[in-house]
Order: structure tokens, then sequence, then C-alpha cells
RNA sequence: GCCCGCUUGGCGGAAUGGUAGACGCAAGGGCCUUAAAAGCCCUUGGCCUUCGGGCCGUGCUGGUUCGAGUCCAGCAGCGGGCACCA
């Protein structure tokens, strides 16, 4: 073969594979478990580069781990239930199940031809009655353990479609089709008690050292454990008491406001006498569900005029606002504001000339710098103005206020949680319907589990607005499962985090006949290796953390946490490219001409080059995996993932790098493919002796494995590439060495080449295939050991040491490895008189010191 | 607005507090070829140079250190998440 035909080859070795059933995973395998599982896929048509990162990192986890030794679990499935094919159904007419299993068939056509090490065998879909009636099983579960509820909240509605909106369906308050302003509406919904489980999914983040810190740290925010006081405050003349929620007790004298949501029962009954508070709280409510749009509008309040009476200093009262800013989920609804000690306090007093009382002292400021002006002073410090407070520190005070109110009976110590519980309510199609009938007289009632699964009615209409179930004209009539009067289906939805917070479980025994079988759970979990996008962080990590210990506590797992390692990949991104009518253009439709504009393919007009942005269909920068692959290969489209960025960060792809990735596949080809007649039989015994030229090559062999090994086990893959690099070029510079046509040469070039050709298998297994044939084996690499290093080989002898003056490099000199400080200090002190650079550096002035540091530098001080 | 990251040549990046720029891409020069493609060889951070070398340089401003891309403080720019996108 003259040019590699990736094409011809791929197709081949993928074949090959299934006809062995090299990835089909077998439970009674003796060797080690390893579960490495990719965040798997939204069916939304075609996979997208995103896939082709992450699922060729994973490849090359779960490759690597085979070669290793290990019994690989890889499996892959698919998160099928979606808005997505929901507005499929309304654009297109397409029945959204339709469209999601079409879209399932090509992507999985698309991944295949990837070379994936999937064990398809264990392919799921969430949308699939199998998969669902598990889930409404452990629904009915989580129900009788009291870890779902219902209560009342708040969803954008909109009132032209009659609709609940997603917030991504919610453009600047309007909604995305009808452009109506969105109201918020106070519905029914199902919730999980992900707050039963708080504490415990706080402190558990300290024992999962294989995270990235930084996504334990966002967990850790976003459970927001705080420590606060209770406190109730009487009210001037009212009986009753306005209780709130603060971290900040130690700051109770410099108190100016109280503010409660505008949710708040005292703003609600406000509302019935005062046409004003009526306004202020509808245009609270205007302002969207997402936390984003609370937080980004201005801090803004309205007077209720009543008075409330300050606990400890007796005749000081302080307004009572409602404000946009406070949250009836959080605490209790209502706060105190200390203007002086919290920027968003003192911003609301600038803004209603509230006054601004210091209470905190820093002690390292003079007393001068006292003014609070438009910076609040949140630092610690000594309490001051505070009465029994005066000369405490901060701690001390929080704690002797606690103890006061405590004495008092007006309020107590509290920990808080910013963590809510999880509505898991949708009023949508397609998801899983939730397992409950609403009955008159018997309320809500489980479905029996004997006529489970509740199935989507195929038959549902998405031609009008509102809930296609709620809108259907008899599924959700049926008889109450207890008293068998008439009785109405709950017509909401699972959300799909639901879905993907147990499906890791579910591919350890797909079609067991119980939703998470014992057994197989206990052999594979947790996933020893999970991976995925950076933007799953909090939400979906958190959610299946969450579920796992629900799992726990209804018997259907035994497991602490799901994902004994995490890693986060970085995006994909494309530069973009408008038209000269501003138009977002496809990367296929440029061309770059001579005199090096873009232009456009067909109209030849300009193009402006913009920057690279996340691939998007929005911005149309996409690329299309499956045109690389025709073009290239899929064994090009993993070697450009895996180099140059490392995976953690944001990749650019560019057409000169996958073509560069194609070359380099090309001369890998070469290297196996000529004159390996001369080279030894496979299995030949090694000679006695090597010559100083195969000796290196030796050398450069296991120094490559030991160096690879570290950054496979270390996510390192671009690191990996390098090394490959420099080992094909190091191949390459010996193919010519007249001292390399000996038997030792020969020798030692056939085990450069096996070794070569076991180290990328895991990256790009086809040519990798391709090159263990050509080598002639009658075995297939993906089932080969991963090659070992022999230390002894591998070890440099001769190390090259920098001389400093001052920090500065002014020469270098060669050592023997680790010799020890006192030798070098001479060695490099004799450096100084011969090299003309380092004594120059000198000058002849007084050495002060040497400092030596083994096997890297040593630094002359004067 | 809040939380979390990132920032190194023309570009992607490498670098246990110890010789900044490994490796790749791009560009330039050369070889091979009737020509092209492919391949091979060389150069390539900036400024200066008597060609020996010198000075500057890892977003910005400071600090710690014999020594800082790496540690600390502050700032700027860009990105991720913010509970109904997945």
């Amino acid at each position: 073969m003259a040019r590699y035909e990736p094409a011809v080859a791929e197709s081949k070795w993928q074949t090959e594979w299934n006809a062995r059933g090299a990835f089909t995973c077998r439970e009674d395998d003796p060797r080690p478990k390893y579960y490495v599982l990719e965040m798997f896929p939204y069916p939304s048509g075609r996979i997208h580069m995103g896939h082709v990162r992450n699922y060729t990192l994973g490849d090359v986890v779960a490759r690597y781990k085979r070669a290793r030794g290990h019994n690989v679990l890889h499996p892959m499935g698919w998160d099928a239930f979606g808005l997505p094919a929901e507005n499929a159904a309304r654009d297109k007419g397409i029945h959204p199940k339709a469209w999601t299993l079409s879209n399932i068939d090509t992507m999985r056509g698309e991944l295949q031809r990837m070379g994936l090490s999937i064990d398809w065998s264990r392919e799921i879909a969430t949308c699939h009655p199998g998969y669902y009636v598990h889930q409404q099983k452990l629904f009915l579960d989580f129900l009788k353990a009291g870890l779902a509820y219902r209560k009342k909240a708040r969803v954008n509605w909109d009132p032209i479609d009659q609709t609940v909106l997603a917030n991504e369906q919610v453009i600047d308050g309007k909604g995305w089709r009808s452009g109506a302003p969105v109201e918020k509406r106070e519905l029914e919904q199902w919730f999980f008690s992900i707050t039963r489980f708080a504490e415990d999914l706080l402190q558990a983040l300290d024992g999962l050292n294989n995270w990235p810190e930084r996504v334990r740290i966002m967990q850790r925010n976003w459970i927001g454990r705080s420590e606060g006081c209770r406190l109730r405050w009487e009210m001037v003349g009212r009986a009753d008491q306005l209780e709130i929620y603060t971290t900040r007790p130690d700051t109770l004298f410099g108190a100016a406001f109280l503010a409660v949501s505008a949710d708040h029962p005292l703003a609600t009954e406000r509302a019935k006498s005062d046409a004003n508070a009526r306004s202020f709280i509808a245009e609270c409510h205007s302002l969207g569900t997402s936390e984003e749009a609370i937080e980004g509008a201005e801090k803004r309040g309205y007077d209720t005029t009543l008075r409330a009476k300050h606990p400890f200093r007796a005749g000081d009262t302080v307004p009572v606002y409602i404000a946009n800013f406070v949250l009836m989920e959080y605490g209790t609804g209502a706060i105190f504001g200390c203007p002086a000690h919290d920027q968003r306090d003192l911003d609301f007093a600038r803004k209603y000339g509230l006054p601004v009382r210091r209470v905190v002292a820093p002690t390292d400021t003079a007393a001068a710098d006292l003014e609070i002006r438009d910076v609040a002073y949140t630092g610690d410090g000594i309490l001051m103005n505070s009465e029994f407070l005066d000369g405490l520190t901060v701690p001390q005070a929080k704690d002797e206020v606690a103890k006061r109110l405590e004495k008092a009976g007006t309020g107590k110590r509290e920990v808080n949680y910013r963590l809510r519980d999880w509505g898991v309510s949708r009023q949508r199609y397609w998801g899983c319907p939730i397992p409950v009938v609403h009955c008159p007289s018997c309320g809500v009632v489980p479905v029996p589990e004997s006529e489970l699964p509740v199935q989507l009615p195929e038959d549902a209409r998405f031609d009008q607005s509102g809930n296609p179930l709620e809108n259907h004209p008899t599924w959700k009539n049926t008889p109450c499962p207890k008293c068998r009067q008439a009785a109405r289906r709950e017509t909401d939805t699972l959300d799909t985090f639901v879905d993907s917070s147990w499906y890791f479980a579910r591919f350890c025994a797909p079609r067991a006949s119980v939703p998470i079988d014992g057994n197989a759970a206990a052999k594979w979990l947790p996933v020893d290796q999970y991976i995925g996008g950076i933007e799953h962080a909090v939400l979906h990590l958190l959610y299946a953390r969450f579920f796992t210990r629900g799992l726990r506590a209804t018997g259907h797992l035994a497991l602490d946490e799901p994902f004994s390692a995490l890693f986060t990949q970085g995006m994909v991104g494309h530069q973009t490219y408008k038209d000269d009518q501003g138009k977002w253009i496809f990367p296929t439709e440029v061309v770059v001409s001579e005199d090096g504009q873009a232009r456009h393919k067909d109209t030849g007009r300009p193009v402006t080059v913009g920057r690279s942005e996340k691939m998007s269909k929005s911005l149309k920068n996409v690329v299309d995996p499956g045109g690389i692959i025709d073009k290239y290969g899929a064994d090009t489209a993993r070697w450009f993932m895996l180099s140059d960025s490392p995976p953690e960060r944001d990749l650019e792809w560019t057409d000169s790098g996958a073509a560069g990735a194609f070359r380099f596949v090309q001369r890998l080809w070469r290297l196996f493919d000529e004159g390996t007649e001369t080279l030894p039989r496979t299995g030949a015994p090694a000679p006695q002796q090597f010559g100083a030229a195969a000796a290196k090559l030796r050398a450069l062999t296991h120094r490559t494995i030991a160096k690879m090994s570290v950054d496979l086990e270390k996510f390192r893959f671009n690191v990996a590439v390098a090394r490959i690099y420099e080992f094909v070029n190091g191949l390459s510079d010996a193919g010519g060495d007249a001292d390399l046509k000996g038997p030792d040469g020969v020798w030692a070039r056939r085990e450069a080449l096996e070794a070569l050709a076991r180290l990328v298998a895991p990256m790009i297994p086809h040519i990798a295939e391709e090159a263990w044939a050509r080598l002639g084996h009658r075995t297939v690499v993906t089932d080969e050991a991963w090659p070992t290093a022999d230390d002894a080989l591998a070890r440099e002898d001769v190390v090259t040491l920098g001389v400093q003056v001052n920090g500065k490099l002014r020469g270098t000199f060669d050592v023997a490895v680790g010799m020890d400080e006192a030798a070098v200090r001479v060695l490099a002190l004799k450096e100084a008189e011969t090299q003309e650079r380092i004594r120059n550096a000198l000058e002849g002035k007084p050495i002060r010191k040497v400092i030596v540091v083994k096997d890297r530098v040593v630094n002359i001080v004067v």
C-alpha cells in the first residue's frame, strides 16, 4: 500500500472488532473492572465536534485501561427526552418520537464510524418505555420515602401561547414565539427534597479528590451553607411579628431597614389595600424566574409604611420595605439591611435616603477613615456603636447576639443553605410521565406498579398551544386506582435531568427487570472516570449525586458517590464568518483567494473573518464531523482532537490543523510500511550486544513509553501527542543511519515500531491495527498489552545544567546525573572561569553565594 | 449582579519555584520534479549587533524569593454557570 487509505482500513478494522466482539463487556471477566463513561448525548440531529472531542477523550481512556489489563465497561446511550424534539414537532410537524429515533439512528452511525470502543449491546435511550418504566418506579419509591412532594412554585407563563416557558425561551422578558411580556404564574408542582441531603452533599465533596477543584468549589458555593440567626421583629401597631434570617447578627445595631420578598405574606397582604404596592409587586414578577434576571436588575424597594421595633434598642424603629432582590425561597423571605457592612444594603440605603451607621471598625485603619461612602466594609473588626456588643470581635458578637436572642425567645441560631429543592415538574409532552393520578376523593394516588409504565400517548397534537398531554382528549382520564372513581392523570412530565441522574447505574445491567441490578451495580459502580463538559459542573452533577443518595435511601443502590473521578473538557470553537450583508455564513462557504482575502465561494464577494467562538448553529461556525471523516478518516479527526490543546481547555478547530493531523497519519504509515521486510521476525530474541546507535534508539523507545504512560494517566493528551512526534522524528532520523543496519539495529527498530503501534493504539486505533498487521502480527493491537518501559534503558545519564549569575542564564555545562552539590559547585566555578559569557557577567565581583539545584541549575550570586 | 475559570511567539501550546517557547500549525528559503502534489533539509519571540554577543519579553501594576510563566495582593479582558437548554 503506497498511501494509507483511511476509508478502506477504518471500516475493515471496525468490522474486525465487531466480529471479535472486542468491546463487548463480559461480566465473568476476572480482570479488575474499570468503568469509563462520557456524558451521553442529547440526540439533536447529528454529532458535532464537541461530541467528537468528548468521545475521543473517553475512548483513549477506555482503550488505554483495557491495554493495562482492566475489564472495561464503556457504554453509550441517549439523553433522548427534551424540549428540542417538541419544538421540532411544532415547527416541522414531525412527531417527537419519530424525530428523536431518527436522530439516534443517524448519530449512532456517526459515532460508530469514529471507531469508539463502545459496548453497543448496552445501548439505552431514556425515551424508551423500557427505561422510563424503571424511572417511574424510582419516582414512586421516592414519593413513598418522602423525597418527592408537591408545592406551589412560580413558572414563566406566556399569556398568548398559554404555555410555560423555559428560561431560554424568555428573551428580554418576552416569550420567544409570541413576543408577549412573560408573566409569572404559580403552579402546584413536584419537587425532590435535595435539601434533605444538603449537608451530606457538601461534606462528601471533600472526598472527591479526583474531581477538578473548581467543580467542587462551584458545588460548595451552590449549596451555600451559611450559619446565621433567625429572629423576630415586633411591628409598630401590629400584633404579629416579622421573622427574618441573617448571617450577620453582629451588625444588628447597624440595621437601617427590613425588606421582604414580593412573594412574602406581608407583601401579599399589603397589596390588597395598596395599589402602588400591587404594581410594584407585579413589576417584581415581570423580572423572570432566573437568578440572573433578578440579581441583574436594579435594586429597588417599596416602603410599606410599616415600622419594626429593634429587638435590643428600645424606641428604635426601622422601615419595612418590599424589595425586588429578596428571595422567598431563601431563609424566611425577609432580611434586615445593614448598609455600612453590606454593599447591596448600602446601595439600597443611598437610594432611599436611609441612615448608614457603622458598627464594625477594622483593627488596622485609623479612626479618621471610618466614614462609609460608596463602599461597604465587609471585613473583620471590632464592634462599635452597638451597646453590649462594643469591643467584641465579629465572631464574638455573632455568638453574643445569638445567645441573647435565644434567652429572650425571640430568635435562634440556624444553619441555612442556598440550595433549593429540585423542581422536577415540566408541563410538556416529551418527557417521562409522572406516574400518579389525582382523585377528587383520594387525592394524589400512585399508579400501581403493575400498571407501569404510564406510557405517553402517540396521538398527541402539537399544532396548538399548551401542554399536549393536558390537551389530549382522553389520555388524562383514568379511574382512581384506589376508589375506581373518575380521576385525572398527572399531566406533568419529569425534568430531563432526572433521566440523566441514574443512567450510569442502568448501564450496569441495561435490560434488568428492576431499575438497578444489585449485583451488577456492586460490580461496576462507581464510575471510575466520568468525562463531560464543564457546563454541567453544578446542576447535572449535583442532581446525580443527590439521586444516588435517594437511591440509597430507597434501597436501590448501596453507593455513596456515583463518579469517583471526573474530567471536564473544554469546548470546540471555530472562526466565524460574515458576508458583506452582515449575515453569518458557514466555513464551507468561505475560500481564501490568492491575495489573502477571504471570499464567498459562490459570489466571490469579500467575507469578514471574525473571532473564534464556541461552535454553534446560530453563528454557523460549525464543521461537520462526518465530512471530516469522509475526507481524512476518523483517526485524523481523533488525532486533531488530542493534539495541541490540553483537553480541559477550549480547542479551536482549524483546517490546517486537521490537514496537519492527516499528514501525520500518512507519515506514520510510511514509517511502518517502508523497510519492514528487513526487520527480524516477530518475537525474535534480542541480540547480546547493542551498538551506540541501537542503544540510543532503545533509550528513545523506552523513554517515550515511560513518559507517555504518565501523560495518559494524567489526561495530558496533548503532551502525549508531542512525545509521539518526538519519537517519530527520532525514528525517521534513525532510518537513514548506517549503524542501524546490523542485527542489533534492526532489532531495536522492530522494538521501537512495535512500541509505537501500541502507544498510538488508544488514540488512533485503525492505523495502529494496520501497522500492527504490517509488522507481521495476526492478533489485533486492540487486545495487546500496553508496553512496559525498561527503566535502565530509559534513564538519562548526562544532564545539562544552566549556569546563572544573579538569576540570569549565562551558560551551560554537562554533568553526570545525580552529581552531588559540592562537586557541581566546583565544576560550575571552573566553568565560570573558562566560559567567557559567565566570566563577563561576573565582572570579577566577589561571589557571595552559590546555589546548586540538583540536576537543574547553578546560580552564582555576586 | 453573584459564583467559577482562563490570559505564554503570527497561531495552538510546553515548562515538579530552577536553561521560557518542547511538539505541532503557519510563514520564508532550499532540494527533488518537465511541472504540480507529496516528500526531504534549513530558518523563524522582539529590538540592537562589530555576528562574539547585548537588552527586553509569559494580559497589566505591585510584592515574596538567590531565582517567578509558576506563589501572594490588586486590576483589566475573555469565557462557563446561575435552578424549565442539555
